[in-house]
DNA sequence: GTCTCCTTGAA
DNA sequence: TCAAGGAGA
C-alpha cells in the first residue's frame, strides 16, 4: 500500500464495469495509488429501481470486476448507500484520497448527482475529473452546421460517421494497480436479490455470462461469426444471430469504442472483398450502436424524455387506462400469438429480440392504446438489458413522439408480422405450448381456424388460449375516434386559451403522469411457464410498478424525478470551453441559453407553471471547473479534450435555451418546427395548432388547409 | 409496356 | 411522408 494517505485516487465505478478501455481507471492508475469504489444506491433512481434480472446481472458483473481488480493489485470497495455523494466523502475521509475519477453517464438522475458530486467534492479540495467511456462521441460534440443538436436520428448518425476525427482508440487494461490504503474502509456486503429471486434467477446463468472479459469474448465471437449474416437474419424472431451485447453494454462491460473499431475493421475487409452482404450487415449493426448513442444524446438534450413525449402532438390523446388490458399484455394473453409469445419470452428470460420488442410495444400503444410509460416501465422491470435511455427512445419512437418516429395512426397487424418474423411458427410454438399443434397456416391467426382444426390441435379459444382481446379493425376505428377526440380537446383548449383563461392543466396534460397502476399482488399466471416452480410470490419483483423502495409517492412522480424544468431550461448548455463560436451567435434564444449560474436570475419566466423544488435547476453541462480544461488525453490522441474534461452537469443555472423545436411551452416536449412541417406535412393532422401559432411559423393553424 | 393504385417498410 | 414494388387496368 505504497502511498497510503498521500493522496491516492478514488475511481468510482458505475456503469463502466470493466478494466479495459476505462479512462477513469486509467487516469487513476496514472496518477498513483487507486481505491476502486462501487456504490449501490438504488433509491436514488426513484421509480427506476433496477428489476430483478438487471440486479442479478449487476451482482455477477461486480464480482467479476472485483476478481479482475484483485489480480491487478487492488479490490473493489462496495458501499450500500442512499446518497452516493456522502458515501464518496466517507470513503475519501477514510482513505485520504485527494482525487476522484469517474466516467460520464447521461441519464437525468446521474447528471444531477454527478454535478452535485463534483461541486461538493471540489469544495472539499478534492480534484474531480470525469471521462467519456460510454459513447463514441460526447453528445455536445455532435452538432449540425448551425451548432445545434440534431433532431433526427438520420442526421445525427450521418454526422457521427463523418466526424473529422475518429472515436478514441480503446485503452488497454492497466498492467498493475497500486492499491490505496483501504484498511480503514470496510466494504459493505451488497444484497441484490432475495431468496425468492435467487430461485427465479438460477437459470439465468445458463444463458448469460456477465462480466467484462465475458463481454469481450461475446464481442469477438459476434464480430467473427454472426455479424456477417446480421442483415439477413435480423428479421427472424427466433434467430440467435443478434449480438447479445446489450446487457454487457448497459453495464459498460464492453467498450462501445472497441466494438466500433472491431466492426469497422471487418467493414474495410469486406468492402475490399466486395462482400455486399457483409457491408450491409456492418452498417446495420453500427446503426444499432448508433441508436444507443442517440438515446444518450436525446436524454442529454432532453432530460425528461423518459417521462414525457418529445413531441407534444399527443398531448390530448385519450389513453386507455385499463389495467385488464395491461395485465393481459404482460401475461401474454392478448390472443395474438406473436405478441403473446414475445411477452412470455420476456417474462421467462428477460430477453426479447429487437423486432419483437417493436411488435409488442407497438401493439401496446396502438392496439391497446395504453400509455407508453406503463410499457416502458414494464420493460425496465423485466429486461435483462433494461436501459433507461434506450428504452425511452424506443417507446417514443413507437409512439410516434419523436420527430422521426413512426406514424401514430398506422397499426401494424400482428398476424401479418407473425408470418414475416416467424414464418414457420416455431417461435410461437416454443413460447405458447398450447398452440404447439396448430398448423402453420393458422398459427398466427387461430381465431380464423376451422373448428375441426382447433379441436384436433387441442385448442379451445377463450378457454386455453384467448380470443383476440380486440380486433384489429376495431382497434383502428377506436384509434381514429380517439384521434378526433384529441383534436376536439385541442381546439377546445385553444379556444379557452385564446379567451385568456388560464387552463389549469393545459401545460401538463400530456405529461400528466398517468400514474402507474397499483402493483398486483401476483401475476396469476395460468400459462405454461417454463422456468419456475414456486407459484405464489415469485413474480412480485417483476410487478409494475416495482417501486417498493421508491421514495417517491405516486402522485409526486412527475414532480419528483421528472426534473421538470421547462424544456427551455432543460436543454443543456454548451460546455464553456467548447464551441464558443456557436454559443456566441447572435440568436436571441441562444443568448438566453448563455445565461449562467452566476448571472441568471430570471429563468423561470417561461410559463413554468409546475414549479416545484426541482425547477430551479437548469440543465447545464457548461460550468466547469477550471481544472477541467486542463484536459489531458489518456489515450495519447490528444486531439480532443475528452478526458478529464467536460462534465455533463446540472447547475442552478436555468439556461433558457430553446432549440429549433420551438418550444416555449414547457410541457410540450420538442414542439413542432416549421422545418419539421415542411419535411413531414403528413403529420400535420397530429399537430398541436396552438403551439404552431406560437412558434412564429407561417403555417396557418388550419387543419383543413394543412390536411388538404 | 406503362400508368395508377395500393401496400409495406422505414429509426 | 416517401420510396419501392406488386397487381391490375
Amino acid at each position: 500500500m505504497g502511498s497510503s494517505g498521500s493522496g491516492c485516487s478514488i475511481v468510482w465505478f458505475r456503469r463502466d464495469l470493466r478494466v479495459e478501455d476505462n479512462p477513469a481507471l486509467a487516469a487513476g492508475v496514472r496518477s498513483g495509488a487507486v481505491v476502486a469504489v462501487f456504490i449501490w444506491a438504488p433509491e436514488e433512481e426513484g421509480h427506476y429501481f433496477p428489476g430483478r434480472v438487471s440486479r442479478w446481472w449487476l451482482k455477477q458483473s461486480l464480482s467479476h470486476l472485483d476478481t479482475s481488480l484483485k489480480s491487478l493489485g487492488t479490490s473493489l470497495i462496495t458501499k450500500r448507500s442512499t446518497d452516493s455523494v456522502s458515501s464518496l466523502l466517507e470513503v475519501i475521509k477514510l482513505t485520504g484520497a485527494k482525487k476522484l475519477f469517474f466516467n460520464h453517464l447521461y441519464d437525468p438522475i446521474s447528471l444531477v448527482r454527478d454535478h452535485r458530486t463534483k461541486e461538493l467534492l471540489t469544495a472539499e479540495g478534492i480534484e474531480v475529473r470525469s471521462f467519456n467511456a460510454d459513447l463514441l462521441y460526447e453528445p455536445w460534440e455532435v452538432l449540425d452546421q448551425d451548432g445545434r443538436p440534431f433532431s433526427t436520428f438520420a442526421g445525427f448518425w450521418e454526422r457521427c460517421l463523418t466526424m473529422p476525427y475518429d472515436p478514441e482508440a480503446p485503452l488497454l487494461p492497466p498492467k498493475r494497480i497500486v492499491s490505496g490504503d483501504v484498511s480503514r474502509c470496510l466494504p459493505d456486503t451488497l444484497i441484490f436479490e432475495d431468496e425468492l429471486e435467487k430461485g427465479s434467477n438460477a437459470l439465468l446463468a445458463r444463458a448469460w455470462s456477465p462480466g467484462w472479459s465475458n463481454a469481450d469474448k461475446a464481442l469477438t465471437l459476434f464480430v467473427n461469426g454472426p455479424l456477417l449474416e446480421y442483415s439477413k437474419n435480423r428479421r427472424k424472431a427466433d434467430s440467435a444471430t443478434t449480438s447479445f451485447l446489450s446487457p454487457h453494454l448497459h453495464f459498460g462491460e464492453v467498450s462501445v469504442r472497441k466494438a466500433f473499431h472491431l466492426v469497422r475493421i471487418k467493414q474495410v475487409l469486406w468492402a475490399n472483398e466486395g462482400n455486399r452482404a457483409g457491408e450491409e450487415s456492418v452498417n446495420l449493426f453500427l446503426m444499432s450502436i448508433g441508436l444507443r448513442e442517440y438515446s444518450r444524446y436525446i436524454c442529454f438534450n432532453h432530460p425528461y424524455s423518459h417521462e414525457r413525449p418529445l413531441l407534444g402532438h399527443l398531448k390530448y390523446f385519450p389513453w386507455v387506462i385499463d389495467e385488464g388490458y395491461f395485465k393481459a399484455w404482460r401475461q401474454g394473453r392478448t390472443g395474438y400469438p406473436l405478441v403473446d409469445a414475445g411477452m412470455r419470452e420476456l417474462w421467462a428470460t428477460g430477453w426479447l429480440h429487437d423486432r419483437i420488442r417493436v411488435v409488442v410495444s407497438s401493439f401496446f400503444v396502438k392496439v391497446l392504446q395504453l400509455p407508453w410509460r406503463w410499457g416502458m416501465k414494464y420493460f425496465w422491470d423485466t429486461l435483462l438489458d433494461a436501459d433507461l435511455e434506450s428504452d425511452a427512445l424506443g417507446w417514443q419512437y413507437i409512439s410516434g413522439t419523436l420527430p422521426d418516429g413512426r406514424e401514430f395512426d398506422r397499426i401494424d397487424n400482428p398476424q401479418f408480422e407473425g408470418y414475416k418474423f416467424d414464418p414457420n411458427g416455431e417461435y410461437v410454438r416454443r413460447w405458447l405450448p398450447e398452440l404447439a399443434r396448430l398448423p402453420t397456416e393458422w398459427i398466427h391467426h387461430p381465431w380464423n381456424a376451422p373448428e375441426c382444426v382447433l379441436q384436433a390441435s387441442g385448442i379451445e379459444l377463450g378457454s386455453n388460449y384467448p380470443l383476440p382481446i380486440i380486433g384489429i379493425d376495431a382497434a383502428k376505428a377506436r384509434l381514429q375516434e380517439a384521434l378526433s377526440q384529441m383534436w376536439q380537446h385541442e381546439s377546445a383548449s385553444l379556444a379557452t386559451n385564446e379567451n385568456g383563461i388560464e387552463e389549469g392543466l393545459g401545460d401538463s396534460s400530456d405529461s400528466t403522469p398517468i400514474a402507474f397502476p397499483q402493483p398486483d399482488t401476483q401475476m396469476e399466471m395460468d400459462i405454461n411457464e417454463p422456468v419456475r416452480n414456486n407459484p405464489a410470490r415469485r413474480y412480485e419483483d417483476q410487478m409494475v410498478p416495482s417501486m417498493t423502495s421508491s421514495f417517491i409517492r405516486a402522485e409526486d412522480e412527475e414532480t419528483s424525478i421528472d426534473l421538470r424544468i421547462s424544456d427551455n431550461d432543460s436543454r443543456a448548455e454548451v460546455p464553456s470551453n467548447r464551441n464558443l463560436a456557436e454559443e456566441a451567435r447572435a440568436d436571441p434564444q441562444q443568448d438566453m441559453q448563455m445565461d449562467r449560474v452566476d448571472n441568471n436570475s430570471n429563468n423561470h419566466n417561461n410559463n413554468n407553471n409546475n414549479n416545484n423544488g426541482f425547477t430551479e435547476y437548469g440543465f447545464s453541462r457548461g460550468r466547469r471547473n477550471s481544472d477541467d480544461s486542463t484536459a489531458e488525453s489518456s489515450s495519447g490522441g490528444g486531439r480532443r479534450e475528452r478526458d478529464g474534461g467536460v462534465v455533463p452537469v446540472w447547475s442552478p443555472s436555468s439556461s433558457t435555451y430553446s432549440d429549433q423545436f420551438a418550444s416555449e411551452d414547457n410541457n410540450n416536449g420538442i414542439g413542432m418546427s416549421p422545418s419539421y412541417l415542411q419535411r413531414h406535412p403528413q403529420s400535420h393532422q397530429l399537430l398541436n395548432w396552438h403551439r404552431l401559432s406560437q412558434t412564429g411559423s407561417r403555417v396557418t393553424p388550419s387543419p383543413t388547409r394543412l390536411s388538404g
